[in-house]
DNA sequence: CGGAAAGTTGACATTCGTCAATTTGTGTGG
DNA sequence: CCACACAAATTGACGAATGTCAACTTTCCG
């Protein structure tokens, strides 16, 4: 089975697995699911009996406060399990859905509780996965907080980059890149109109490309620099700059 | 030992222990550690071979950006488990700091490790606290967002309430606030001027008394409305209006 | 081809930050 | 107990960042 392929590549970057672990993983039984765009994969409220793992495409996490305003709290790219916390928190506090068509596989939950009574070495990598996903909710509250909208957009934009590119999703220097400016907003806490003038101001200063749902990042050094993004919170292992 | 009984009470209040798994709490080793206001707990970048429990006082953790801004990412109370994470992610991605004089427990990793090995329940129940500590992340997220300075300062006060009520930290309608007004702009995003000013009208409307490091909440319902806040995310089994 | 969604633009209002000065509070050494 | 130093809180004036509203244009998709 391929699906869960970039899943656990991104564990194995981490920490190698034995030959018993893989087969594991590999044999854990999932369904696997096509969405459309913007269908819901977890809806807040529930408590769902699966956790969602994304395969193709990209996938957001919805909060909607009580006056009906949306934030998005976190995007997802292939290899990314999108609610592993929905295995122990219930009911879920945000819903999960789609940013694009994806292809999505649902892991019971009852087969991570086997993993936690088995398998202590894959219980922490799953740890080292929840980890990793708060550790990217504070960088983004940190830039939230601190950085003006144009070097928040082109954090955003360093972010998913380097991700979809661990993610093996790159094509020449960009990726498909399916959220509305709109979204973009939601995600960072500005209104679609103070989004598009800071896109123009980035696409002006030569940083990005961004066309018929296609990024383009011509000199990421350049953009990094222009963000002051520091990769570290990713927990990447090679040198962010390099290709 | 009584040191690890706001945490232990915490967990319990989400799932029944039994004796044994309530034993193997009460013995963990830990070392107890007081510390004074603002002192290192833990640094960034570093690999800690212990994670921290607050005991008493309160703590923060202390992101620091590239140019050297300062953005606080959490605080904690009596019986928070303050860098699980630690445990599975290194190195820090942030630092913690204590923001009063402090008890504090540490538990050596190795210790956590035992439990994955030995303990699934109680596996699941870490697994749930960080799960926990990654919602309040989220709604501090869509908050910082969506909300204007007022209400955001509104909602922490909400949060924080709830939160050292939970941990028993309540005298009359009050507990120990020794954030400055600086600490609450690093936390919320805002400057201290402005914090400054919110808080005025928050006291100006009679929903907070705050002097001499003491925060008061006359009104706890109406303080809930003007937040708009929602508690399900703190997953409190209690009905929250209630004393 | 048509309609809806997304992107773009301009004008204007509001929130919030910055700077600088002042006042208040607090802890420490004498 | 007082004097001083230092941190925190407060205030006013001003400017920058961002939101809102409303129109218009372009793109996308059936």
């Amino acid at each position: 089975m391929m699906t869960l392929d970039p899943f656990i590549a991104k564990l194995e970057r981490h920490q190698q697995l034995t030959p018993e672990e893989r087969a594991t993983l590999d044999q854990l039984p999932t369904r696997l699911r096509e969405f459309r765009k913007h269908e819901s994969v977890a809806v807040a409220g529930e408590s769902p009996s699966h956790s969602a793992i994304v395969v193709t495409g990209m996938a957001f996490r919805v909060k909607q406060l009580l006056e009906g305003e949306r934030q998005l709290v976190a995007v997802h790219v292939p290899g990314d399990f999108v609610d592993l916390h929905s295995f122990v928190l219930h009911p879920l506090d945000h819903s999960v859905i789609t940013a694009s068509p994806a292809l999505v596989a649902l892991i019971p939950h009852d087969k991570l509780a086997m993993i936690l009574k088995n398998h202590p070495r894959l219980t922490k990598l799953l740890m080292w996965d929840m980890a990793l996903d708060a550790a990217i909710s504070r960088e983004w509250m940190a830039i939230m907080g601190k950085r003006e909208a144009y070097r928040q957009i082109a954090h955003l934009f360093c972010e998913l980059y380097l991700r979809m590119r661990q993610a093996k999703q790159l094509r020449n220097d960009g990726f498909d890149f399916p959220l509305s400016q709109i979204d973009v907003g939601d995600l960072c806490g500005l209104s679609s109109v103070h989004v598009n003038r800071s896109l123009q101001q980035l696409r002006t200063d030569g940083l990005v490309i961004l066309e018929k749902g296609f990024l383009q990042i011509p000199d990421l050094p350049r953009l990094i620099k222009a963000a002051a993004f520091d990769p570290a919170y990713l927990h990447l292992l090679a040198d962010p700059t390099e290709i």
